[in-house]
DNA sequence: GTCTATAGTCCGATAGAC
DNA sequence: GTCTATCGGACTATAGAC
């Protein structure tokens, strides 16, 4: 079941289209990356969710609520396309876990992909008002760490996939960089080769790579 | 300038910086991880730097000079640590700037690693409040992108090699893990295999040699 | 369900003593 | 250089109209 999140994204004071609770948090995510987590009050996210505090109240009776509220869908969007990823890909092959992974996470054009990752914004948001309301969050990566290390790849390949793909969510997250689609595409294809599993039998070529190890 | 000149030879105006000026800005960027951008009040980080708001106030005249000293201080010494990396690494072979990247992050255990990197909380504490004050961290990385150009690498092995780090970094900045001191090793080797220059070409991506690493 | 009005709290920054 | 006292402003959350 996609979830097509095509959204709001600025100022533009009312693009009422979702139920007041989605447009509630989509426009907190990007309040609190655009404007700074200070500014991520509930008058501001009322005013770019076009909605008044008092609605706000009624959907989130507290500020934490809210912030609890984006963080569980931050999440749980992450797994449901890591899932969706995971159905499509070919069973029985060691690695299969960590691939879904770099489908799922460059299947988007850079646009895109910035503009996804917006919702991460609740990250910034959530540590901004207690660092607790993470914990969550931290719970999810540390499934996805168990799973990573039953894929059959060696445990540092799908580590890399795994640091590879949040330090382009870091760049995203804090503005510094968007890649373009080839560089992207370039780092998608070479952590697949990283990722994948040799020819059964064994490379020829194996010492040859390691020549410049400290 | 009978009295005065002796103090002014003891103590030079400029380049010796309070112990105060440095302890209130490493107590705000572990302030910022560990309680949350919100509780990074002037009084909290007066506090936990044993000084008064008053004596803040004079080191930095508004909240805002604060944060930037702290992203500053951040930018210099990422950039002092690398500088150090890349003198002690072999000269005019391709992929240098990146391997000293990888010296430099990689060098410390992980608790220290940690520690390092709480710093990184000015990150957390620039964009709670205004997220123009990463303008002088966004110009660090274009030039860093612009290095990596130029490093004589295949662009998407110094970009995998950046992203990696900043995972890494974003695992340790949101506290979602401290990854033990073998799994770190075994990425760093990893990294500096992709890194590596395996026969004199170096322009395109070889197939058969990500296959190689394994 | 959605809104207005307001109560109560806390923060940043200034002024000035020492 | 370091401190205390304090003011004005902004925010969360409640109460209750419609």
């Amino acid at each position: 079941m996609p979830v097509v999140a095509k959204k709001l994204a600025d100022a533009p004071p009312k693009p009422r289209a979702a139920p007041a609770r989605d447009r509630l948090l989509d426009a907190a995510a990007a309040l609190a990356v655009r404007r700074g987590a200070k500014d991520l009050t509930l008058d501001a996210v009322a005013e770019a969710a076009g909605v008044s505090k008092g609605g706000l109240l009624y959907h989130f009776p507290s500020k934490d609520a809210l912030l609890t509220a984006m963080i569980e869908q931050m999440v749980s969007r992450f797994a449901v396309e890591h899932a969706e990823a995971l159905a499509r890909e070919p069973a029985g092959e060691p690695g299969r876990w960590t691939r879904a992974l770099l489908t799922s996470f460059f299947r988007l054009p850079p646009r895109e992909m910035a503009e996804r990752h917006r919702q991460c914004g609740a990250l910034l948001a959530a540590v901004a008002e207690n660092p607790r309301l993470l914990d969550p969050v931290r719970v999810f990566y540390r499934a996805w760490r168990q799973e990573v290390e039953h894929d059959g790849l060696p445990p540092e390949k799908a580590l890399l996939a795994l640091a590879a793909v949040d330090g382009v969510m870091f760049w995203l997250l804090f503005e510094m960089w968007t890649p373009p689609t080839d560089e992207l595409a370039a780092m998608h294809r070479l952590l697949r080769e990283v990722c994948s599993v040799p020819d059964a039998g064994g490379g020829a070529t194996s010492a040859k790579a390691a020549h410049s190890l400290r």
